[in-house]
RNA sequence: CGGGGUGUAGCUCAGCUUGGCUAGAGCGCUUGGUUCGGGACCAAGAGGUCGCAGGUUCAAAUCCUGUCACCCCGACCA
């Protein structure tokens, strides 16, 4: 694991370095990081972690926990992650995705083995996002991994635009034989004909099926969409963010016409748009790419933007409006009423596993991942608390009654599901694993609730210690309130944070400063967290992108579909301008 | 492909400058015990051809040469 700063035991810290008990202390004061910055109060101080704070230092004053050796050094929060998101963005990402147990990188560079709860989130992203294509008309097929490269070739713009990320197949067969080094071993053998080249995207495979496919009028549209891997070969890759192989789905549609294909292309961004908001609580920002921006061989690419926490840019989805370049490539034809032969007008959108990524680095703390509840694989945790065995059974009993329970109630498309955690594990152990995976309500049972006819409810937005007595069969009444209202406070606590971070800048000097960390930049310290959505004039001069990014790493995101038009002068060049777009640097 | 760096236990690393006992630590893992509405403690234990190949030497994790892999920073990207 690259992961020169982490512990040794992964995620938390050890004892040498843990927080000292904070006897009578607010916790305010637990708090290490200066509070006169805008980020530290606002983005990460004034969220769940500083409840966190003050419930376990409460704790520990009536638990009699002891003042550790600790108590010299500089006070340091207790987090599950280390380090911090103010402490080193990146590498606070790396230890969520393993603390949450989502992912691993793989012995093939580039590539990620993708675990059990990371591959459970992308399966409710598949079963959302495939019943909502299916209500939009598009039904699922499956086109080969493998694609001719004199496919790849026929559309110039294409080539151009993956040729250097491509990987290709030149050979069928292995033989024993000698390899580079002398040794013996396996070698390639059975050289093909034309090589192959390993979809980065399947444009022109599909486009070769819709030439057959379509003849006449009556063929359209043709609503294809296909759930598949993809592969491009990118120098550096991060955990589902950018690997060399990802996981996504692929629309592919044809119309008769350019305003049914421009609608098709507008649809399916808004499907998109509702994906990221109301199911992953991700406020995103819709709009049109600049020339710059646009997929290789598109007429127009539209995308959702959305801000992380490190206030920079995420593409989160892409649709793109093709026109009738890739129809021209592959031949896609028909006859229209009129008799006349017409090339097609195609679309393609996508999205990928990089949406994890997206869902980490927007809703994940310092304590782990947070998943919102519409999306969670297990939405309620039930721990029994079983400090003597003699009660164990009764114990047991009622977690199982409880989940029975709530199983039967119906949640987002499915069924709450309840997982009942009895690995012989310590509780506490048992415990934060939950919290680093972030699922949305703990709940635990021991022997005194069980007295009183109680539960101990806890959610993952609020502080790790805080629990809320009530009966089970308030809790059953409850739950979807529940899950509903930690769902609508994500994404309500994501849409401050964006909002918060973007603003109208129209002066030169104010915009180069928002982009411009505090601090100057050193080679081996973490940048500062800085810049956000800045909604500026742009007069759409490439040249003049292409220096922007150079200079300050800033790109134009998108052109936003709403609210934009707005004429003045352009920021950078002071000519003309119609619209604002919005400028960040992005990942 | 340019610049920098690292390869020693499952993970993170120490040891190398100045070659020399049976190659170490923390965490993780296993077992036993004490604790336990909480990420505890004590004890015992499993686990390593020191990236690979040559060379120097009585002796190489350590010195030399070559090689491979990976990481970080750049150019490219969903």
């Amino acid at each position: 694991m690259p992961c020169g700063r982490s512990r040794g035991d992964g995620d938390r810290p050890s004892r040498g370095t843990r927080r000292p008990a904070c006897v009578g202390l607010d916790a305010r004061d637990c708090w290490p990081w200066p509070r006169d910055g805008e980020s530290s109060v606002d983005d990460f101080g004034g969220d769940r972690n500083r409840g966190a704070d003050a419930a376990s230092c409460y704790l520990r004053r009536f638990s009699g926990a002891p003042m550790s050796t600790a108590s010299k050094q500089p006070a340091a929060p207790q987090t599950a992650i280390t380090p911090t998101r103010e402490q080193n963005y990146t590498e606070w990402y790396q230890q969520v995705v393993r603390a949450a147990d989502l992912a691993e990188n793989s012995p093939v560079r580039g590539c990620m083995v993708i675990k059990p709860w990371g591959y459970a989130l992308w399966e409710n992203f598949q079963r959302v996002l495939d019943r909502m294509f299916k209500e939009t008309g598009h039904r699922n097929a499956y086109f080969p991994l493998f694609i001719p490269l004199s496919f790849l070739e026929k559309e110039a713009e294409h080539v151009e635009g993956f040729a250097k990320e491509c990987a290709v197949v030149t050979h069928h067969r292995l033989q024993a034989g000698k390899k580079a080094d002398g040794r013996p071993g396996l070698v390639p053998a059975g050289e093909l004909e034309e090589p192959l080249v390993v979809r980065p995207t399947s444009e022109t495979i599909i486009g070769a099926s819709f030439a057959k496919w379509v003849q006449s009028w009556r063929d359209l549209p043709l609503l294809i969409n296909q759930w598949a891997n993809v592969v491009r070969w990118e120098m550096r890759t991060r955990l589902f963010l950018r690997t060399a192989e990802f996981l996504w789905q692929e629309g592919h549609t044809a119309h008769a016409t350019e305003a049914e294909a421009r609608e098709e292309t507008m649809r399916m961004l808004e499907v998109y748009r509702v994906f990221a908001e109301e199911w992953m609580a991700m406020p995103v920002v819709t709009g049109r790419k600049t020339d710059g921006e646009r997929f290789p061989g598109a007429v127009d690419t539209f995308s959702i933007e959305a801000m992380m926490q490190d206030r920079k840019a995420l593409q989160a989805g892409t649709s793109h409006f093709l026109g009738q370049n890739f129809a021209k490539a592959s031949e896609i034809k028909f006859l229209d009423q009129a008799g006349t032969l017409q090339h097609a007008w195609t679309t393609s959108w996508g999205v990928s596993t990089r949406l994890v990524g997206g869902l980490i680095m927007t809703h994940a703390d310092d304590d782990g991942l947070v998943v919102p509840p519409r999306l969670a694989p297990t939405h309620v945790v039930i721990l029994p608390i079983t400090p003597k065995p003699e009660t164990a059974p009764a114990i047991h009993e009622a977690c199982e009654k409880l989940a029975k329970r709530l199983r039967e109630l119906p949640y987002a498309g499915r069924t709450v599901e309840v997982e009942v955690d009895r690995r012989d594990l310590r509780g506490g152990d048992k415990m934060w694993q939950w919290v680093k995976k972030g699922a949305p309500v703990r709940v635990e049972i021991g022997p005194r609730d069980l007295e009183q006819g109680l539960v101990s409810v806890s959610r993952r937005d609020r502080g790790v210690k805080e629990r809320e007595a009530m009966s089970p069969d308030a809790l059953a009444g409850r739950i979807l309130d529940l899950l509903e209202e930690i769902q609508k406070g994500m994404f309500d606590r994501a849409k401050a944070h964006v909002d918060r971070h973007s603003r109208k800048i129209d002066d030169p000097k104010e915009f180069r400063a928002f982009f411009t960390p505090s601090k100057p930049e050193t080679d081996n310290a973490p940048t500062e967290i800085h810049g956000g959505f800045a909604w500026s004039r742009f007069c759409m001069d490439p040249a003049e992108e292409a220096k922007l990014k150079n200079e300050l790493g800033v790109t134009v995101r998108c052109i936003p579909l709403q609210g934009g038009e707005d004429p003045g002068p352009c920021i950078l060049t002071g000519k003309p301008a119609t619209h604002r777009v919005v400028f960040a640097k992005a990942y």
